[in-house]
DNA sequence: AGCACGCCGACT
DNA sequence: GTCGGCGTGCTC
């Protein structure tokens, strides 16, 4: 009786799961997380079974061909992981299962198409295509292609239908494939004594003629192995001893030594340098968190999931750090998840010292050899410790024992652009539900629907209100080399801590009144001049985003809104026109503010370039660092630019969001905000939270060192809630006023969205398909007799052209909307279920 | 995704 | 009358 296995075949857009049974060289080979190949239609797939089945649910299957690795390739915590993730996101079982293999190893099927050997001349040219004709130029030209390399030489056009048809009339031949994995484990020979000694002694002078190179060589090869019995790579034998392979190979056949073959691991930490570690001593608060996740792991209950909420500085790693010790005393692994590897090398730095030849670092940047060696090392249980961006929570761990989410309000946690389009933050939590493990989600600024989830239960919040002074070392130092003494007591024993920074809101509708139009205020000013003479650094921060330009009155601090859809117009520079990008709306740039009469309207279009121009015409002598997308294009201009900073080289850092990332730069003492309005009026349901959490980074830039600091946030709207709450770095205020806004607008996490988007080159047939779905979403709602659940929209995106593609959307709004949609064909809408953005 | 099937306008 | 546009349905 044969076997019969489900599997999901690795094409991602394919949603189901096909049924095949086993011939008999591969049963019991295949089991659950297998990676095989199997028959597909007219093609060849990967697939991965995610289970054995007794009875298949078509009269015909048809058989595996191949197993690709004798281990699985899943395990099976990641295959219900993978369950759980599709019905979440609502996206195929394949493309979950997809993401969890590794690049190179993970193949799609494809058609090789080349030219028949000899073209009979059956058809001249005359009777092809244009299409046709260009096709076989081609192939001519680069020899046989795959249908990828195609789609990339003959782009946006359907050709295949054209090629079919040469291939109907034999002038084309074309054939399925599926490339082989593109990585195989790496070894190098190495060589051993196979011999005692004394024999190896014995035989030492008949190597070889009396006198000869080669007798020379092969005794200082065996020499050398019998000075260092263990098994050794060849290149350290021919390195200490002149050999060469062809010596070796001689004292092997003689039987004294024996060459073998040992795989190795490209590893991406192997060159990194790193000072290990101990742990310092906790305060209070820590100790308290640090208890409470650890008496977790021996609790009977499965453990919530714990927001760690604790200020910029407060010792957040620290306690992963520990908890990820715990975790390795007990034979388990742990995953940490940063944002983004170029701009938390500190955190992932701090962890590969900590737990020195047991980190397994993944990003993207890292070779194919090097993210498949660091995968296998994982499934195989070497490695402890998986740090990386959001993908490293897919790593395959056999014991995992804890997911730690670092700033885990981070916007890349969230992939948009793929499927399965999903937050990983969000998935940290499923995946560690489903292993039964603690899951830590750290942060600052924590959203305000994970907040309130800490508020009513569900999540476990710990606190750590106290900002540290880590280094008390450091902090010595700094005191010597500015000769200043550290402007905050000690506290107890060993750590300092330090108070947070003191804010300044600077009304700039006052500066203009007092006749100041330069984008600094006065008491900006003043503080970059205090910071230059004193020799310390300081940092201007500009929240912009995107290419939008905001243009508002600077009389009253309006800005111009749609009069359709009281969103904020948006200045093109192009045609000088302001435009709203909900509905299309467009006028010229008004002469008076239509709210006010004022004439002084302006688009506050500053970019960094004019910041650090203004800088440099109010400081002539300062030295001045840029740092925003412009000047970070190559690789490792991060480092540069940061280490320059950090070394003083430059007294003022101006740049952009990226500067609100984790950096801890003692000797900045200002931090200046010059338009804290400026996302604040997106027409996004987060707009207020995010602009409250850049604040509160970007000021917690300041005053890391010993000599405290100060932030001067420069706004149109002083009154403003969010402007307020940043500058009291108020958090519990800010929420409650949110959540008040939240409750009124039917936002999350009074209701949940789904936001459906639908792209096409012509803009009128993406309006109609979104009113066509619209009606479909419609009749579903009352089918279904869902009262709570309402629509927004249809409706142009924020971005309402992207990539040349016009874009309309539709928020779908309730209690539980994802699950009217489960099972339901899209099509090709893209749906993301609990959507960090409406823009 | 890739492919077949079927329907339709438009060019030999 | 065929070529090639595109929509629909299927792949165990």
């Amino acid at each position: 009786m044969p076997n019969y296995v489900e599997i999901a075949v690795n094409v991602p857009q394919i949603s189901g799961v096909f049924h095949y049974h086993l011939p008999p060289h591969l049963e019991g080979q295949v089991v659950p997380g297998s990676l095989v190949v199997a028959p597909f239609g007219q093609n060849e797939v990967q697939g991965v079974v995610v289970r054995d089945i007794a009875v298949p649910e078509v009269p015909d299957t048809r058989a595996v061909i191949s197993l690709l690795d004798p281990q699985p390739a899943l395990t099976p915590l990641q295959l219900e992981f993978a369950a759980s993730l599709a019905g979440s996101s609502l996206a195929p079982l394949s493309a979950c299962v997809a993401v969890m293999l590794p690049p190179g190893l993970s193949q799609q099927m494809d058609t090789l198409y080349s030219l028949p050997p000899e073209n009979g001349g059956l058809a001249g040219p005359s009777e092809l295509t244009n299409l046709q004709r260009r096709l076989i130029q081609l192939l001519e030209k680069r020899g046989p292609l795959r249908g990828r390399q195609i789609d990339r030489a003959v782009p946006k056009i359907s050709w295949r239908r054209s090629a079919n048809a040469l291939a109907q009339r034999g002038l084309l031949e074309k054939e399925p494939i599926l490339p082989p994995p593109s990585i195989r484990p790496k070894t190098i020979r190495t060589a051993q004594l196979a011999v005692h000694p004394a024999q190896a002694e014995a035989q030492y002078d008949e190597l070889g003629r009396a006198g000869s190179a080669a007798l020379g060589r092969r005794q200082a090869a065996l020499r050398y192995l019998m000075d260092n019995p263990d098994e050794t790579e060849v290149a350290w034998v021919y390195a200490g001893s002149g050999s060469q392979l062809a010596d070796l190979k001689y004292l092997a056949d003689q039987g004294l030594i024996r060459l073998g073959e040992t795989e190795v691991w490209r590893d991406p930490l192997d060159a990194v340098e790193f000072v290990p570690s101990s742990p310092p001593a906790l305060t209070g608060d820590q100790d308290a968190a640090l208890t409470a996740i650890l008496q977790s792991f021996d609790a009977a209950m499965p453990p919530e999931p714990f927001l760690l909420h604790g200020v910029t500085g407060s010792g957040k790693t620290e306690i992963y750090l520990q908890v990820v010790a715990e975790t390795i005393r007990r034979g388990q692994q742990a995953i940490v998840l940063v944002p983004e590897i170029a701009l938390t090398a500190q955190t992932v730095r701090r962890f590969v010292a900590r737990f020195p030849g047991q980190v397994g670092l993944v990003h993207s940047r890292l070779s194919v050899g090097e993210r498949y060696d660091t995968w296998r090392r994982a499934r195989a249980g070497l490695l402890s410790v998986i740090i990386g961006p959001r993908s490293a929570l897919f790593s395959p761990l056999p014991e995992i024992g804890v997911i730690v989410v670092d700033e885990f309000h981070d916007d890349s946690y969230y992939q948009s652009d793929m499927v399965p389009r999903y937050h990983a933050a969000r998935a940290a939590e499923d995946y560690a539900r489903i292993a039964g493990v603690p899951c830590i989600l750290g942060s600052a600024t924590p959203d305000i629907v994970t907040f309130a989830r800490s508020t009513q239960g569900g999540i476990t919040r710990l606190e750590l209100p106290a900002r540290i002074l880590a280094h008390q070392e450091a902090v010595r130092q700094t005191e010597k080399r500015l000769g200043k003494a550290s402007r905050f007591e000690p506290l107890a024993g060993e750590a300092k801590t330090a108070a947070l920074p003191e804010v300044t809101v600077v009304d700039m509708r006052r500066e203009l009144l007092e006749r100041n139009t330069s984008i600094f205020s006065l008491p900006l000013q003043n503080a970059l001049r205090t910071v230059l003479r004193r020799g310390e650094q300081g940092i201007l921060f500009l929240n912009r985003r995107g290419t939008a330009t905001y243009i508002f009155c600077r009389d009253c601090g309006h800005p111009l809104r749609c009069p359709r859809c009281d969103t904020s117009l948006t200045y093109h520079r192009s045609d000088e026109a302001l435009r709203c990008h909900h509905c299309g709306y467009q006028r010229k740039m008004p002469k008076t503010c239509p709210h006010c009469g004022g004439d002084r309207i302006r688009g506050y279009g500053t970019g960094t370039e004019r910041v650090e121009e203004e800088l440099q015409e109010l400081l002539p002598e300062a030295r001045i660092l840029r740092w925003d997308r412009g000047t970070t294009h190559k690789k490792g201009s991060h480092e540069i630019i940061l280490s320059h900073f950090a070394n003083h080289r430059a007294d003022f850092l101006v740049g952009t969001q990226m500067l609100a990332k984790g950096l801890d730069l003692p000797l900045v003492t200002l931090v200046g905000v010059v338009l804290a309005d400026v996302g604040l009026n997106l027409p996004d349901f987060r707009a207020a939270e995010r602009s409250f959490q850049l604040l509160s980074q970007v000021a917690g830039r300041a005053g890391r060192g010993p000599l405290g600091g100060s932030v001067i946030l420069q706004t149109y709207l002083p009154e403003n809630y969010v402007i307020r709450a940043a500058a009291r770095h108020d958090f519990l205020g800010f929420f409650q006023q949110e959540m008040d806004f939240r409750r009124q607008h039917r936002y999350p996490p009074y209701a949940r969205l789904v936001r459906l988007e639908f792209r096409h080159s012509w803009e009128d047939a993406a309006a109609q398909e979104a009113a066509r779905m619209a009606g479909r979403l419609a009749g579903w709602i009352q089918a279904e007799k869902r009262s709570g659940t309402d629509l927004i929209g249809p409706s142009p995106s924020f971005y309402a052209r992207l990539e040349g593609l016009y874009r309309w959307q539709i928020i779908l709004r309730g209690p539980e909307p994802a699950s009217m949609l489960l099972d339901r064909d899209l099509g090709a809408w893209r749906v993301e279920v609990d959507p960090p953005s409406l823009l």
